[in-house]
DNA sequence: TGTACATCAGTGAACGCGCGTTCACTGATGTAC
DNA sequence: TGTACATCAGTGAACGCGCGTTCACTGATGTAC
């Protein structure tokens, strides 16, 4: 440790936000090694002195921005819960902003299909992190009353993952803003009761 | 038009067949000229006889697919309206099954991500069918009272698309089945009121 | 009916390209004396 | 403090591979006389 390791674990960081922009817009395969090494300013062979695979890579990455973007759960609505929590997130998740600026925002909806048929690395930072999402959610949809909060946590994260991911793929069309406002207006709607 | 062209169009729709297949197993990337060929029990040079270019095949293979998916909202349902049809309809787009074989099912879980980063014709493909999809839907739904049946119609289809979607990443794990049955059950209890 | 030629669906090898990965090398930083 | 050597982060060219696409060719089918 010293100046040299300083310099190698900032190139680390660099390399990790890179693969976290174009992972979010254009999912793993199009997060190709040399475009991930171009937009953290440094070229293709550095890669392997920083991770062992480009599944490692993936790994790390997918982890890093689904707890970056549960941390937005809480950040959006402050400190909300039950119904006005969930409206307040759903409105942040089902934004123009959010569909139109991915790479900041949640890379489910980008990687979501690829994830299916991804290594069992992947496979399992994916089932981990969700987990963890799904009871995050949970726990500030419980104590309204509410009968299954952990059931509505989950069905509200399949409509927004879902609702999101088809109005980027309308985008340019009337149905990519009303998909939006459906899916806001649904999840408003259901979690009054 | 005789025995030749009849062969022709017989090699065409093996072609399209096995396009469909592979598109919904493993997405757009998934299903390369050459995968696709020998699906259809052809070599690669053969393709271009029948298609100018790999995205006019997905352009077609995505439109069939998901007039396909479309006849089955009302085959799966009969007969039944309202709340009725949607809980039927989610019963069966929210299975085991359709989430273990996806060959013959929907075509979004696996493509939705890589639709947003699609070219034009595909994502007009894309735009018009789901309109349609939206519009059967809706009208099914319509004659209930419901107070915004088209809204209602598209969140429905975000949470499904979105389910399946997350229940396939997840598969293997507890998260997987739980995903399925919370947006079932999400689905049918909204549809009451 | 039989022969000669035209048509054309499908083959298989090749193209240029981008992919993940490897590796000999460079040059700046750190250590030993 | 100064010099000689070791370390190591990052470079850039190369690898084998699969991609979408092209093309000269084959062999079976259809047409003309």
């Amino acid at each position: 440790m010293g100046a040299r390791s300083d310099r190698k674990s900032r190139s680390r960081e660099k390399i990790l936000e890179s693969a976290g922009v174009l992972m979010r817009e254009k999912g793993i395969s199009g997060a190709s090694v040399a475009n991930v090494m171009g937009g953290a300013g440094m070229t293709v062979g550095g890669f392997y002195a920083h991770f062992p695979s480009k599944d490692e890579l993936v790994a790390e990455t997918l982890r890093a921005a689904l707890r970056e973007s549960r941390g937005r759960l809480s950040a959006a609505a402050g400190e909300k819960r039950g119904a006005d929590w969930i409206d307040a997130v759903a409105r942040s998740y089902l934004s123009r902003a959010h569909r139109d600026v991915p790479h900041a925002g949640c890379p489910l909806p980008a990687t979501m299909g690829e994830l299916a048929g991804a290594c069992t690395g992947v496979r399992e930072v994916l089932a981990e992190e969700l987990d963890s999402t799904v009871e995050e959610m949970e726990s500030r949809l419980r104590d309204e009353g509410a009968e299954d909060p952990r059931g509505e946590a989950m069905a509200a994260l399949a409509t927004m993952v879902g609702g999101l991911a088809l109005a980027r793929a309308s985008r340019g069309t009337p149905l990519s803003d009303e998909m939006l406002k459906a899916c806001r207006a649904h999840i408003a709607r259901c979690s009054r009761g």
